[in-house]
DNA sequence: CTGTTAGCGCATTCAT
DNA sequence: ATGAATGCGCTAACAG
């Protein structure tokens, strides 16, 4: 089809030695299965090429009858812009990176959903990518990203360690979420930890508690560490002290967490009440609740972070706070859609970090201590 | 910078239109913010550019000497080549398109793992997309889909009616996952269903059950109808036979799960045993257990599909089908691969659907019946 | 071996 | 309003 050339004579001057096409072409079909250009359209429609563009972008003004025929031609041919060649040729490819540490960790598919929809919903596609924790692997995705020239990035980082701006963030527009390296102090979004810890822990004391643990998880991530500063807090407020053995701290893993647990309920004063800091720590620590045959919330009152369908079907159902996960994503990704379409940004909020804030949703494992917890 | 190329004016002869390279720029300012092309890289070297991109593809062979001077100019240029430029020129992106219908359902995101990692490693990148278990929406993301030139497309479809392949076969390699469309006879990789549901049902007639119920989700999806189906094969193998008041089966939500749940336990002769075909099923389920206050193993024993960390941290620890799904995201990604480059198929399995054995997890939470449950 | 050149499909001045 | 021409950055013949 594309290759009879000649037919309208106009374009066939010069043209047909920039189409050094050599007739090795098997016989096509009808324009089936075939990829076609735009050259194909306008040749149909008796345009010209950049009519044929004209119409598509809606740059200038087409008369409507041209407007028709290319249309028809379009639809006829089942046309699709290629939009790798329109990337090259603006230099914007209308795709976006995003990188997590897991995504077999619930929290993150459901920021990802709220990024893929408001992405979406711009006309930008979403190039996943998982880090597995690994900072190597990360690094390595980020600078396959850049190769693919995507136009800016999301990411939930897996590295403690700083030296991400100084990385990569002049080489693209990048924000991060949840997980905020030390030192960034705009373009990330989270949920704002410590005003959701301090709350979740404000629950514990108002129901009574004062011997209240934590699992921290791992203090050199920015969650973790405001989660535990949101914690102390409140427990400060109320005058309430810590004591060492009740605060521990370390790895994340569901294992620490029930060998914690375990720990916990062992102590001569166990604690009435267990706050952890995130959900593999949570499981743990029901896992060892549970081995122990300690009555929950009868004897020890367990809270948690992340909130997710098995949470409130849990038995007993499981008091824990929920992060605005879906709107983590969309906030993100309009943040990075400001930085690279260069809006101005509406507000000062854009230029800082965004923090977003979480609920409690208070279910039946948190309950007043027992007798023995409430004296004094 | 670069664009400083005007001096002519005019371009005075076509012949010299290629030759529009002035070796103004020597000067190699920091060259760190900036974007590097080969041409930066060459003029560095000292080279040609079809000798750089000789080095980066390995083709002809290049002396050792300007292999080794290529490098460092890149080095020091911390250049990356463009992909999008060199998807137009080859004509294929190195980019595959994924689509789910929800990737907040912890299936999907373990499959997504295993084509993640498989494509990663092969050089491919993901677009994720998530059609919320809307048809039109799936069907608008496999059109952007071809828009941006991806190589193949990994499927979940979220429509039951079929004209999938006569939709999007041509247009580019196609592997469906998880759910199959009717027709569709090859490009697709599934859990066995009816052989793992065949097995699970087995484990609870072993078990001395005799009356067993099934909440059997949407028998439109091949997943659903399969699995009843090896359900039934099972049953009637053991002369067992199915009252249709055990057969529960149409949606496939949580609340579903739970009414029918409530249902069930209700009955003047209640199941002994239930089987729960999908995740949230199971979830429903195990609610409407809990708040009746039915003894889990003990009254009704419990199994479900589909298996996730949480399983074996309830109480009790959930007995259930753990579907291959890492696997089965590694074994769609190669059969992908095997089409977009057109390997010769290994094997006549290639060419058919690939079924990947599941496995049974026996936990808690199937136990025999209760002697009443056990008599004939 | 190495350099020159012609496009890949599209958006975009700049002439008409 | 419309069309011819130019090049985005890169690869693949084809020359030398």
């Amino acid at each position: 089809m594309r290759v009879s050339v000649g037919e309208q004579g106009k374009v066939a001057k010069k043209k047909a030695i920039g189409k050094t096409r050599k007739p090795e072409r098997e016989e096509v079909p009808a324009g089936d299965n075939t990829k076609h250009t735009m050259r194909d359209v306008a040749r149909l429609a008796g345009v010209s090429i950049s009519t044929v563009s004209a119409v598509i972008n809606g740059t200038p003004k087409v008369s409507p009858v041209r407007t028709q025929r290319v249309y028809e031609a379009m639809q006829s041919l089942d046309y699709q812009p290629d939009q790798i060649a329109r990337s090259l040729k603006v230099g914007r490819s209308r795709t976006i990176g995003v990188v997590v540490p897991d995504i077999t960790n619930a929290f993150y598919p459901e920021v990802i959903r709220g990024i893929e929809e408001a992405a979406h919903k711009s006309g930008y596609g979403v190039l996943l990518c998982d880090s597995n924790e690994d900072p190597a692997r990360e690094k390595e995705h980020l600078s396959t990203l850049f190769s693919r020239r995507v136009d800016g990035v999301i990411l939930a980082c897996s590295d403690t360690s700083a030296a991400y701006d100084v990385l990569v963030a002049r080489r693209f527009p990048l924000v991060f979420v949840d997980r905020i390296p030390k030192g960034v102090r705009q373009n990330a979004v989270s949920t704002n930890n410590i005003k959701a810890a301090r709350m979740a822990t404000r629950h514990l004391i108002d129901l009574g508690h004062k011997r209240i643990a934590v699992l921290a998880g791992d203090l050199n991530f920015s969650t973790h560490a405001e989660r535990l500063e949101g914690f102390k807090r409140a427990m400060h407020q109320a005058g309430l002290d810590i004591p060492e053995a009740y605060l521990r701290s370390g790895n994340l893993q569901l294992e620490d967490g029930y060998e914690a647990g375990l720990e916990l309920l062992k102590l001569k004063h166990p604690p009435t009440a267990v706050f952890a800091s995130n959900n593999k720590l949570l499981v743990g620590l029901l896992r060892a609740v549970s081995e122990m045959h300690v009555p929950c919330p009868g004897k020890v009152s367990v809270l948690g972070f992340d909130d997710h369908v098995w949470n409130q079907h849990f038995n007993p159902r499981l008091t824990s706070v929920a992060q605005p996960t879906y709107d983590i994503g969309r906030c993100a990704f309009e943040m990075l859609l400001a930085r690279m379409e260069d809006q101005p940004l509406p507000g000062k909020q854009w230029s800082s970090i965004m923090l977003l804030d979480a609920q409690l949703k208070i279910r039946e494992s948190t309950a007043p201590p027992a007798s023995d917890g409430r004296k004094s």
